[in-house]
DNA sequence: TCTTGACTGTCCAGTAACTGTATAGATTAT
DNA sequence: ATAATCTATACAGTTACTGGACAGTCAAGA
């Protein structure tokens, strides 16, 4: 019984049966992980089916990722004690590898839907929306700071962020003062800046939300040096339609790239809670 | 406003944001993938803020593991509609690898079950166990076939079970007539191979049970061509017990791996359905 | 102003895990 | 016997970096 398991196969048989390389096999016989049972003296390769066994192994801890080496060396001292060592750790590395692409997917798929959104309906028009509320984490506020000092705070809210997964794909965007824009014409004072997460996610500290009710909405695409502009048209439509700015303004940039140089357009929604007299 | 979008930082400041190795950023410019806004005539590269939300973009498409010339390509005829079908089709690609890795885990985790609960019990003593019900899928049969059909049957059985991800982490089996064992003494010829499946996977071909029930069970770690001594002593324990082999018997190997040659202990579970009369 | 230390640059080489290719010898089929 | 197919070896190339050697540059302190 099981005679079969001694029946020889030349490199490229046991290769085609795994649907690999046969220079893999010799690369393996090189490396020392991987030798053929018997090798005839005029140097051809020949495989046991008895070895396919230990082949599968092989092919197994590869799809882990575990490197060559470490196979190698795991498999001259191997016992089921240390198979079974390795396998729980490789265990928890699945489970953290799974996470990880479910959290890409998680932002891919944000990715998607927010520029279809957004980009559906840019249009340079002011208009006035009903908004539910979204949440969002925020930085910690930047008003008074230096430049220096600010740029410091959105680099390290976005790196961590983007390190404890918090990020999901949505574009950063900034609050400005609402009532400081319409009453003193201060543009360029970011109070804090923001990520848009989703609501089933992330306990995250600093999380809270862009609150319900009536905005004032636009898009504007051109370099960003003038971006003033356009807050300044949104203080005049407001002052022109009995409107009060309350809150925060939202610069959620749509487009997050290309903003290399002070030509390259800039991209975004901006958004203003407001009152209605 | 933004006027800090135009800041500039040398290489080395510009990778500590990322927490990446200033080389990489180098590396990206010789292969023309990222460059720094400016160059001085020292030869210092200079990056802005600016320049930091199509680097977001590039670290994304790389967690995404797509090749950098890729990625060289998709940037240089870039607009929201590529980049929509570009994350469109890497959104599928996440769907499968997260199938895959779960797939692993499952493999991982039977394999770590599985040896844990044959290794704590095995013991070459004949015991009666009552089983349930264990589904399996089973290969083709090959009852009266070469031993190269045999062969060939297993051989593919094994790489569509792994391929179509019906394979489980178990080891395979191989089934023989109990009763031919029994009455006539035949322990050579393999009627099927099979593999354990989990309950709920799989609606797979020739997906099927091995039936709940009294079983003779025992172990066997030896060479492998002196296997037929175990299958005689469970014979001779039944006749001298008053029981009547019935179905199949299922050998199952505990270790896969190291069957190369005819002196490698392999070790198995053997069990054998039988009535008590 | 000079020096020192911490940067910056380039060039060369090395990594992992293969994979392709050229060449030469062996086997198999006709 | 010969052609087609297979095998082996040696060498080079791939991707996405990373390290080291060496030299030029810059900012801060003496």
């Amino acid at each position: 019984m099981y005679k079969f398991l001694q029946k020889q196969v030349t490199t490229g048989q046991f290769a085609a049966i795994y649907g690999i390389n046969k220079r893999t096999l010799m690369y393996y016989d090189d490396i020392g992980l991987f030798k053929p049972a018997t090798v005839k003296e005029n140097g051809y390769r020949y495989y046991t089916y008895g070895q396919s066994g230990l082949f599968d192994v092989i092919q197994l801890l590869r799809k882990l990722r575990i490197p060559l080496e470490e196979i190698k060396n795991h498999l001259t001292d191997y016992t089921p004690q240390t198979l079974r060592t390795l396998l729980d750790n490789q265990n928890q590395k699945l489970e953290q590898e799974i996470a990880e692409l479910m959290w890409l997917q998680r932002v891919v798929r944000n990715k998607i839907d927010n520029m279809e959104a957004k980009l559906s309906v840019a249009s340079d028009k002011i208009e006035i929306v009903e908004a539910t509320a979204q949440a969002i984490v925020v930085s910690e506020a930047t008003s008074g700071m230096s430049m220096e000092q600010t740029m410091k705070v959105m680099v390290d809210f976005a790196q961590d962020c983007y390190h404890s997964r918090i990020y999901s794909g949505y574009p950063m965007g900034h609050m400005l003062d609402a009532p400081q824009m319409q009453w003193q014409g201060i543009f360029n004072q970011l109070s804090r800046c923001f990520y848009r997460v989703d609501e089933k996610t992330s306990e995250a500290v600093n999380r809270t939300y862009k609150p319900a009710g009536r905005y004032l909405v636009t898009h504007y695409k051109g370099p960003w040096p003038e971006m003033d502009q356009a807050f300044q048209r949104l203080v005049d439509y407001a002052n022109g339609h009995d409107l009060t700015f309350m809150g925060h303004a939202y610069v959620e940039s749509i487009l997050d790239e290309a903003m290399a140089t002070a030509e390259d357009p800039y991209y975004c929604e901006v958004r203003i809670s407001v009152l209605l007299e």
